[in-house]
DNA sequence: GCGACTTGGTTGAACTCTCAACTACAAGCC
DNA sequence: GGCTTGTAGTTGAGAGTTCAACCAAGTCGC
């Protein structure tokens, strides 16, 4: 069977070259940035994160690598890396025998806050202050858009 | 020094999560289309791309690391396995005894053409497909606006 | 209660990327 | 020329990610 291919017209190709540039630039100027001023990947960032903000601070393995958009595979290898850094500690989940849960321990909390206030303003710096507050709009709607696209 | 941290407010929250979750979804999936449909990784196939816009399919090393956004090394390591895949031949240059030229091979062009079509509707169906044309337009123009920020 | 299937999570190997160190050559300066 | 500094590119080690294979435990149907 033979389809013909939808080319990207010259906006599109334009659009889509400017966007790899900027999304690689940006995700690799935050990145070293964490790496440099608090020793971890920005992905590592994001776990504390997210269980800095659940109840108890501690989320089901499931549940964070659904909401860090990670694989199971890559959570499992980066909660043994912050268990060995002392910021994460694994428990037996009560409920069900398969189950782990990745608990914040206190000197996760402290290397978050420690890193927070620095990536924050990385954030802001690289990527909002070049923006209006309509581009900021703008972005948010298309991303949802995308993240309903791509997951829906 | 006290600096006070830039917070986020809740629209530029919202904003930053969705656009790395849409980001980070959008390039995982096609880097594992790519990669299971024509065995090479998205940074692959760029280099692949720029190297066969470029007069005479061949380009300078430290050119073909700009036009992709690559470190050095990233792109060493790159040839170093593209050239083992024979998509690839390194030259001499003949005009800096420094240099090297990174050659498109005819194979590496052909396992080009053999991807392209997949990839350009894998980007159309993942991405466009979700925008309307004035989306598309403010993302071109966001993404512009990031680059010549974080370059400039 | 028991077999089949699904889900939760881990593991190891292969691969890619980063960082720092290094070699080689070019360019500028005295 | 000879010295210093900058540029081109590579290398190896360490770290993170992916993929497929795997084990253990829950769930469903009969």
């Amino acid at each position: 069977m033979v389809v013909m291919t939808r080319w990207l017209n010259a906006d599109e190709q334009r659009t889509w070259r400017a966007y790899l540039t900027a999304t690689r630039a940006l995700m690799e100027t935050l990145d070293r940035e964490l790496q440099h001023d608090a020793g971890m990947p920005h992905a590592y960032y994001e776990i504390l994160v997210r269980l800095s903000e659940a109840p108890g601070r501690r989320l089901r393995m499931s549940e964070l690598a659904d909401a860090t958009g990670s694989s199971r595979s890559r959570l499992s290898h980066a909660t043994a890396r912050l268990e060995a850094s002392g910021w994460v500690r694994r428990e037996a989940c009560p409920t069900d025998r398969r189950g782990q849960v990745a608990v914040l321990t206190d000197a996760g909390f402290a290397a978050l806050a420690a890193a927070a206030p620095g990536h924050v303003e990385g954030v802001r710096r690289h990527l909002f202050d070049a923006l209006s507050p309509a581009q900021i709009d703008q972005l948010r709607r298309i991303s949802e858009t995308m993240v309903d696209h791509l997951t829906g």
